[in-house]
Parts: C-alpha cells; sequence; structure tokens
RNA sequence: GUCCCCAUAGUUCAACGGAUAGAACGAGAAUCUCCUAAGUUCUAAAUCCAGGUUCAAUUCCUGGUGGGGACACCA
C-alpha cells in the first residue's frame, strides 16, 4: 500500500469508516489531505460544521495518529490532515527509493490478460497525424494498464487487402513518376495513393479496372498479385521504421489477408445461422431490430468487405492468446461498426469481454484531413519539421556537441513532442492539430518535461553521490515547497491508478507537467548544490525521488528519457 | 430523420458532486557575475441558454442553441 493510501486507512480505521471521501486541500496552508463529512453528518444528523470540530478535537487526542498527522483541524465542513514533515519526507522518500521503477505500479488488473489493438495502419497508404494519434494513444494505454498490474498483449491489425491497395496499385503501374523517383518507398506509395484518388475522381469510369485489380489479388496470382506482394513489404518495412522511430513494440501484428479465408469460412457458418443474409446481391447483417442498422459484409460482386477479417481476427486472438478481454483502440467515427461487429458476434453466441476504447478525431484548421485534397499532415512532414527545429534549438545551447549528439536527442524530443502533444487531451476531444503550435518548445510540452528532467540530473551528476551509501537524516526537509514537492510525489500512485481506470494518459501528462512546475519554481528558489552538507544530502535524495517518478511517468507515456538536452 | 461527442479567459485545455474555477499559448512588464533562461516572477482575462435533482452543480438529469461526427456494399 502507497504512502497516502496508508495514511487514509489510518484515518478510516481510527474514525472506524467504511467509506470515507478524501480529497487535497486547494491551499497547501489549509492542510495535505482533507476528509469532507458532509455524508457522516447527515447521516449522524449533525451540522458537518459541528461534526467536523469534534472529530478534530477526538483525533487530535488519538495516539495511534501522532506520528502521522502534526495537527488535525476543522475548516467549515472539513477535517483537514497536517502531515508530520519528518514523516513525510523520511517514508516517502524511502519508499520511492525503495520501489525504485516500480514506484506507482498497482496490482489492480490481477494480471488479466488484456490484448489491445491499436495503430491499425493500411499499408499503401499514407501515415499520418490520425495514426499517429491512434499509435501514442494505444501504446499509453497498454503501458497504462501494465503499470496497473494487467498483462497487456499489444498487436496491431494491418489492412493490407482493401480496395485502397488495389488503386495504389493502378496508379503505380500508370505513373512512372513514382517507380522512378528515389524516397522511401512506403512513404511513396501514401503518395502515390492520393493521386490515385484524385485521378479516380477525374475519372470515375477507371473504377473497373481497380476492381479488375483487386480481384486478381483476392485470386493471389498473377501480375497484380506480384506486384501486390512487393509494394506491400515497402509498407510493412516503413511501419517497422515508424515504431522503432516511435518506441512502439507490438507482441504479434496480424494482416488482414492472413484473415480472409477464415473470415469467409465464418460468413458461410452465419448464413447457416441466419446471422447474415443476402439482401440487394450483397450479403449483410441486419441488425435493424437493435437500432445498429445493416452492415454489409460481402460486396455484391462477391468481394470481401473490412468485416470478414475483423470477425475472424476477432475469434483468433482469444483462441491464440488466452484472453480475459479484448480491447479496440479505434476511431469514434467507427463506434457504430464495432457495435455492429460485437453484436454479430454475440448473436453467433460469443460474449466475451470486448471493449472499443474510442478516441476522437484529429482535423486540421483548415478542416477534416482528406487524401482526395491533399489536405493531410503526413507522419514523414510532421517529423522533418519538428526535428529540424529541434536541432536549430540544441545546437544553440550545446556549441560544443557532435552532430550525432545533436541528433540524437533532437530524434528522440521529436518523438516524444508528437506523442505528447497527441496524449495530452483527453480522447473524447477533437485535436485540431496545429503544426505551428506543435513548433513550439515552452509551456505544456514534453520539452518542458525533458528540460525539468535534465536540470535534475545535472544536479545529481554534480554530486557523485551514491543515493544508498551514507544515512540521510531527511527530516532536514521543511521549506514549504519541499512539502509540497513531497506531497505531489506521493500523490503519483494515485494518478496512475486513475489514469488506468479511465483510460486516460492526459491524468499523467498533466501530473507530470504540474510535478515539473513545482521542481522548476524550487530549483529557483533553493540552491541544493550549495547548501550545508546534511541540507545537501537531503534535498539531493528528495530530487532523485522527484526524478524517479519524471523517469517512471514518461514510460509510462512511452516517451523517451534524457539526461541531458 | 435517428444516434454519438463537444461547448470554461483572445486561443488550446484542466477542474473526476465539494473550499477562492486552475494551467499553457498569446498580450503587457521584469529577470542570466547564482545547480542548463527550452527557465522563473508579476499584470489583465472565462463557466452557451432555460429549467430540475442536491446541504452543495462547470460537473448529474431534461429541454433548447451552437459546432463536429456516424448511419448499405469506404475502413
Amino acid at each position: 500500500m502507497y504512502f497516502l493510501d496508508d495514511l487514509k486507512q489510518k484515518i478510516k480505521v481510527a474514525l472506524n469508516l467504511e467509506k470515507a471521501n478524501f480529497s487535497y486541500p486547494p491551499e497547501t496552508t489549509l492542510g495535505d489531505l482533507s476528509l469532507a463529512v458532509f455524508e457522516l453528518a447527515s447521516q449522524e444528523k449533525k451540522s458537518p460544521a459541528i461534526l467536523a470540530t469534534e472529530l478534530a478535537t477526538r483525533l487530535s487526542q488519538d495516539l495511534s495518529l501522532k506520528e502521522y498527522f502534526q495537527t488535525v483541524k476543522a475548516v467549515g465542513p472539513y477535517l483537514n490532515f497536517f502531515l508530520q514533515p519528518e514523516y513525510l519526507a523520511t517514508a516517502l522518500i524511502n519508499e520511492v527509493k525503495n520501489a525504485k521503477d516500480s514506484y506507482g505500479q498497482n496490482t489492480n488488473g490481477q494480471n488479466q490478460r488484456v490484448m489491445i489493438e491499436y495503430s491499425n495502419g493500411n499499408t499503401h497508404k499514407e501515415y499520418h497525424v490520425g495514426h499517429l494519434r491512434n499509435i501514442s494513444y494505444g501504446d499509453a494505454i497498454n503501458r497504462l494498464l501494465t503499470a496497473n498490474g494487467y498483462a497487456a498483449i499489444p498487436v496491431s491489425y494491418i489492412n493490407d487487402f482493401g480496395i485502397h491497395v488495389a488503386k495504389t496499385l493502378w496508379e503505380w503501374q500508370n505513373n512512372p513518376e513514382f517507380q522512378a523517383s528515389s524516397e522511401n518507398r512506403g512513404y511513396l506509395l501514401g503518395k502515390c495513393y492520393v493521386a490515385a484518388t484524385q485521378a479516380l475522381e477525374k475519372e470515375p469510369e477507371k473504377k473497373e479496372v481497380v476492381g479488375q485489380i483487386m480481384k486478381e489479388i483476392e485470386s493471389r496470382q498473377g501480375a497484380s498479385y506480384e506486384l501486390w506482394q512487393k509494394t506491400r513489404a515497402w509498407s510493412i518495412k516503413y511501419f517497422a521504421q515508424i515504431y522503432k522511430e516511435l518506441g512502439v513494440k507490438f507482441t504479434h501484428i496480424f494482416y488482414e489477408n492472413e484473415m480472409i479465408d477464415a473470415g469467409l469460412k465464418l460468413v458461410e457458418e452465419l448464413k447457416e445461422k441466419k446471422v447474415l443474409v443476402k439482401s440487394e446481391g450483397a450479403i449483410i447483417a441486419d441488425l435493424d431490430q437493435f437500432g445498429l442498422g445493416v452492415l454489409p459484409i460481402i460486396r455484391s460482386d462477391g468481394t470481401a468487405l473490412y468485416p470478414v477479417g475483423d470477425l475472424a481476427l476477432a475469434l483468433t486472438k482469444f483462441q491464440q492468446y488466452g484472453l480475459d478481454e479484448s480491447i479496440y483502440v479505434v476511431d469514434v467515427r467507427q463506434s457504430l461498426y464495432f457495435k455492429q461487429l460485437f453484436k454479430i458476434l454475440e448473436l453467433m453466441g460469443d460474449t466475451r469481454l470486448r471493449l472499443q476504447l474510442a478516441y476522437d478525431f484529429v482535423t486540421l484548421p483548415e478542416g477534416m484531413m482528406s487524401s482526395r485534397t491533399g489536405n493531410v499532415i503526413t507522419y514523414e512532414e510532421l517529423k522533418e519539421k519538428i526535428q529540424e527545429k529541434l536541432s536549430q534549438e540544441t545546437k544553440k545551447r550545446h556549441l560544443d556537441w557532435t552532430k550525432s549528439r545533436i541528433a540524437m536527442v533532437a530524434d528522440s524530443l521529436t518523438a516524444s513532442t508528437i506523442k505528447f502533444e497527441l496524449l495530452k487531451v483527453s480522447a473524447e476531444k477533437i485535436i485540431t492539430f496545429n503544426i505551428e503550435e506543435a513548433l513550439k518548445f515552452d509551456g505544456y510540452t514534453a520539452c518542458y518535461l525533458q528540460y525539468g528532467y535534465a536540470r535534475l540530473k545535472s544536479i545529481i551528476r554534480k554530486e557523485a553521490w551514491a543515493w544508498s551509501k551514507p544515512p540521510v537524516d531527511l527530516k532536514v526537509l521543511k521549506e514549504p515547497k519541499e512539502r509540497e514537492l513531497l506531497m505531489k510525489v506521493a500523490k503519483y500512485p494515485e494518478i496512475i491508478a486513475l489514469a488506468g481506470q479511465k483510460f486516460n494518459p492526459s491524468e499523467v501528462t498533466r501530473y507530470l507537467f504540474e510535478l515539473t512546475q513545482l521542481f522548476n519554481d524550487y530549483y529557483h528558489e533553493i540552491n541544493i548544490l550549495k547548501a550545508e552538507p546534511a541540507l545537501r544530502h537531503a534535498r539531493l535524495a528528495l530530487i532523485k525521488a522527484i526524478a524517479q517518478v519524471l523517469a517512471n511517468g514518461f514510460k509510462v507515456l512511452g516517451l523517451k528519457i534524457l539526461e541531458e538536452m
């Protein structure tokens, strides 16, 4: 049990309460921890203020709490606790020091096997900021659930078999420019797809040719199939590069083309069970009676639509991995689709636990992203712009650094910046992605956090003092700002638990930002290295605890850690 | 038409039924013989409307208004 949980538990025992509504006072001058007594007061039919006063008196005399709380004060209907500063500093810093990387983790998930599917890219298509929100969010959820004691299994499902593939290949064959280009092939395919949609808009009659190509690919033989194999490999290689740059790892990557055969078999079974029916030449799921409309499964021309693969995958996941739950991290615009999918599975008797984690989409100041109009920001573009600016900024500050060192720092900050910008907004908010804003590195940004961490580490480096060697007296940490910092550090485990329950990484981004703010403030007001030895050692122990929490938090968000910047 | 999401300083967000609605950016001012100025300090600035529930509503409910999205062969 973590520090604050333990204290809350002690208060509950002292008051003989089952449940208690703890919160933190808005001002540090009011106390460190607070208990609102409204409910208790109405139970006991007393005025909250009077009850609070009574309880404060009672608790002040409670010897079992003396060690932990300096004073207990009633302020209106609140019972406010001031922690014993010596206990706070000593117990908390030792807790962090002992737990190290695991500080903040809990066992809420009871080791349940949860598969998280995210970053569902399309081969032969551009990889843009929308995908980046998905992968950043999905990766953070994966890490967050791991920190919350789940056996999280991250997977991706790549769509390599849809009609968009045929479109891209059609354009590729027609346009020698693409074949001649020396650009990264995977990236090039995305550009080719944009050109294809634009060309098809002008000449809609060419859609038939595209349909032919699709059939050839599905037949798994012929020139188009071979071209598909070759180009698919480029996309996959490009994805692998993106994953590496962003520090994202999957246990397994599924591909749509591998699911089709099993999916088609399943469709036959479902037809027999009357879950799926023929209508207007297509095979559909009629879910109107459930208020879910109609989902087409097989086109009139006999080619498979997206749900075919998804249905097969939904079963495969549980079979192969023995899951307790299957989570899909998908754009909110696919909510209806997933409700339909889950309903079909339910109708065939599969009621295993599945959850769609929806996040809202990314749009641009000019409007919705669209391949057709070219209104997209691709990963490549965004990365280059951020990287360039960060290289300049880094160079400016470190004239003596080598090129490769600057590049290393800039690359790391680039990945962190991209992820952080997309994670700091809660999932149900639409992100209007403004590239100008993303190129600013002040304020609530990844750079601010990394900079704070770099400062911490710089101080720690300057004092070569092994953290466990001499017995440090932490009781000398008496500054109000030190108390604030300690309290903030103490709250980290609660943030991880809350963010996990709510699938909300932005709780963590905000917390880390606030912690860094407090540290920066402290840094300016109080000198650590120039303090007399006893104080210096205690302060170093404090900032090591802060550094530990920042590092742990970065890890949960999937941000790379920099020792210097 | 049905369903879903959003609405808080000029802008982008926070406030998880509780205390004086917090930040960041932007604007105006200050700050490097002092542990990294990607920093810090100060100033100005906000709850869409109408009802309801509650001791207490930015938060929950109902109804508006405004914005966005989904709804048969896209994924």
